[in-house]
DNA sequence: TCCTTTATATAACACTTGTTATATTATAGA
DNA sequence: TCTATAATATAACAAGTGTTATATAAAGGA
């Protein structure tokens, strides 16, 4: 019989994870893990083939820890459900930097666009049945909300600017109303 | 007397930029760079004395030429002038993406914040005064519209969407006259 | 008690990085 | 033509990476 086990899959993998929340994905080593786990590397070798799958583990848990984040925010109630999602995203830019680097920051020339376009589409037909829209105005404005939320995520996650909580969420707002009068109001402001 | 000089400080530099615009800062190393250059290692550390501070005058040509496109972004006459320095600040992204990284997509934790008060002061000024909003409606005017250049132009760096022209034009304006329609008129839109 | 099994540790490998010590070698002045 | 100079080239170093070969050792069954 052998030893007992000391070092499980998942203590590497919850160990990952800490380690790039502190230090970024560069910072997932394999003597970066082995120290964190107070181990030698051999058990990383042993429980996955080779790092880059536990990267992709590693990517696929931040994912999932997003994902949960944005379900327990538009059950809250805290916010509308489509701003609950906007929100959600942009909050864990602030409390996850390094995890939304990796999911949102990372280079996709090549790679996958947009995967959410049935969500998008969604969303655009409430907005223009609740608003009166047409369906560019909503794509539109569900675009410019969007890229509102994208951008303020990166600046929080980067440090570019202090989170501060009602900031975005007035931002959100106004941009949400003005574009909202202006598209149902065609005359409003001219100049 | 020496050989003649084969290998200069601009020979250097020039391909560091190349590397840079190819590779990303992490592309940026000793060999790679001899490679380019056609020589050994050695031009490089008896021309700079270490790899960093090559990498910091590759930053601030980075921002030279960022600064030299916002200028003649501004000069063109293509828009006006405030909406210019947000055009130029995304094409910049779409035509340099490796270069908008390494300025405005690195880590600011910790580091200075806003450098440009003094400028965002000024444009708000100018908002105020053309358009008789308050002082914090044209400062939250003028966010709305950073958040949106920074959110596009990192959209873009980072192949998340496809750069279309039109695109990004559009939205500023739609953003900027719905926010400015919203703030002249109070009891516009309610719901 | 001993033996088989295998989880872990140790040590080494091949490779990449920045950097430096040493060797070449081209050039103009003597 | 020879020589001092310094710009390059070659080669090596130390440190860090992923990965693997070998050694150690713990634990239950024989």
């Amino acid at each position: 019989m052998p030893p007992s086990i000391k070092i499980t899959r998942e203590d590497i993998i919850t160990a990952s994870m800490d380690l790039v929340r502190e230090q970024g994905t560069e910072g997932l080593t394999t003597r970066a893990l082995a120290k964190k786990l107070n181990c030698s590397t051999q058990p990383i070798f042993s429980n996955f083939p080779n790092m880059e799958s536990l990267k992709k583990i590693v990517f696929d848990k931040a994912y999932e820890l997003y994902a949960e984040r944005t379900f327990a925010s538009m059950q809250s109630g805290k916010y509308p459900p489509y701003k609950a999602s906007g929100m959600a995203y942009i909050e864990f830019a602030v409390e996850e930097p390094q995890l939304f680097k990796l999911l949102y920051m990372r280079d996709r020339t090549g790679k996958e666009k947009n995967d959410d376009t049935a969500e998008s589409e969604k969303i655009i037909a409430v907005m223009r049945e609740r608003n009166g829209l047409s369906y560019d105005q909503a794509r539109q404005l569900h675009t410019v909300l969007w890229v509102l939320v994208h951008g303020l995520a990166v600046m929080y996650a980067t440090g570019f600017q202090e989170y501060k909580a009602d900031e975005a969420s007035e931002i959100l707002t106004d941009a949400y109303l003005g574009l909202l009068g202006r598209f149902q109001n065609k005359e409003g402001v001219v100049k």
